[in-house]
DNA sequence: TATTACGTTGACGTTAACGTCAACTTGGTG
DNA sequence: CACCAAGTTGACGTTAACGTCAACGTAATA
C-alpha cells in the first residue's frame, strides 16, 4: 500500500486544507489537529497555515477505520509507521513483522467475534419477529430481511 | 440465543462468586461492580454479596465481546436488552428489530473494514521481508557511524 | 480469639479523545 | 480601509471506563 497514493488520472487538486479534510470526513478541525499533537499526521506548512496532501488524506482515512475497528489511536500510529518503516534497519524490521503479525491475529479473532455476534442478531431477529407474528395476527409489513 | 444456558451435563456448579468471574475473564472485581453500577448486570445477593448465575456470566462475555468489537457498554447493555425484550409489546419490538438491523448493518461494514485491513497487513508484511531480504544480502553493517 | 481472605460501599483519581472558548494572524473582498 | 472568513495556538472542560484507595462487614481457619 505504501501511503503514497499514485497519481491517478483524475483530481488536479493535489492539496487540501483543514476545513476540507474536516468535511470530507464529517469530522472537526479540532480532531485533525489532535491527531497532529499525537503524531500521527504530520503536514506541510503554508506560513502558518497546514496544507495536506494526498499521503495526509489517506493516513487520515487509516486512522478513521482503525477507530471504527475499535484500534487506538496509538495502534493506528504503529501501523502508520509501519508503512513508512526504515527499509535499512533489519532489527526495526523484524519487530515490525512481529506487530504486524499480532495485529493480523487480533484482527482474525475480531472477525470470528463480528460473524458470531452477527448470526446472534439474525437469530434474535427471528425470535422477535416470530414473537410478533403470534401477538398480532394481521400480517405486519415487516419481511424478512 | 436467549442467554439462559440451557443445563448441560456438566457443570454442577450453578453459581459463581465476584472474584470466580474476575479470574475467569481477566478484569478486575472493580470492572464488573463497575458493569453493574451501569445497569448491564443485576447479579442476585447472598446477604450483601453479589453471586452470579451462568446466564450473569454469558452477559458478561457478551460484554467483553461487545468490548474488542469498539462498541462501548451502553450498545451493549442495548444488545443485552434485546434477548431480555418484553414479547408482548409490538412496538417495542418493531424498534428492537430496526436496532438490530441497524448494528448489523454496522458490523458488516466493520467485517469488510477488517478484512481490506488484514490485506494490507499481508502487503506489508510481505514488503518487510523482501526488504530484509535484500538487506541481508549484502554483509550486515553492524557498525553504525 | 486473632488473623486472613474475600467481600462490600463510597469517594476520588486517571487516561484517551476530543469539545469549547478566547485571543490572535492573514489573505481576500466590497 | 475595514471587515470577514479561515486559520492558528494555548488553555481549560468533558465523558467513558475504569483504577485506587479507605473504611468496613463476615466467614473460615490457625
Amino acid at each position: 500500500m505504501a501511503i503514497s497514493d499514485h497519481k491517478s488520472t483524475e483530481s488536479k487538486k493535489r492539496t487540501y486544507s483543514i476545513s476540507e479534510l474536516a468535511a470530507e470526513f464529517d469530522i472537526t478541525t479540532r480532531t485533525i489537529r489532535f491527531y497532529e499533537e499525537k503524531g500521527l499526521l504530520n503536514p506541510n506548512r503554508n506560513g502558518q497555515n497546514r496544507i495536506y496532501t494526498p499521503a495526509d488524506r489517506t493516513k487520515l482515512r487509516l486512522i478513521l477505520r482503525g477507530k471504527r475497528l475499535g484500534l487506538s489511536l496509538e495502534e493506528s500510529r504503529d501501523i502508520i509507521d509501519m508503512y513508512a518503516a526504515d527499509r535499512d534497519n533489519s532489527d526495526q524490521l523484524q519487530t515490525l513483522i512481529n506487530k504486524i503479525r499480532e495485529k493480523r491475529a487480533q484482527l482474525q479473532h475480531q472477525l470470528f467475534d463480528i460473524e458470531t455476534m452477527i448470526q446472534d442478531l439474525n437469530e434474535a431477529e427471528n425470535n422477535l419477529i416470530e414473537a410478533m407474528a403470534k401477538h398480532d395476527q394481521k400480517p405486519t409489513l415487516t419481511e424478512k430481511r
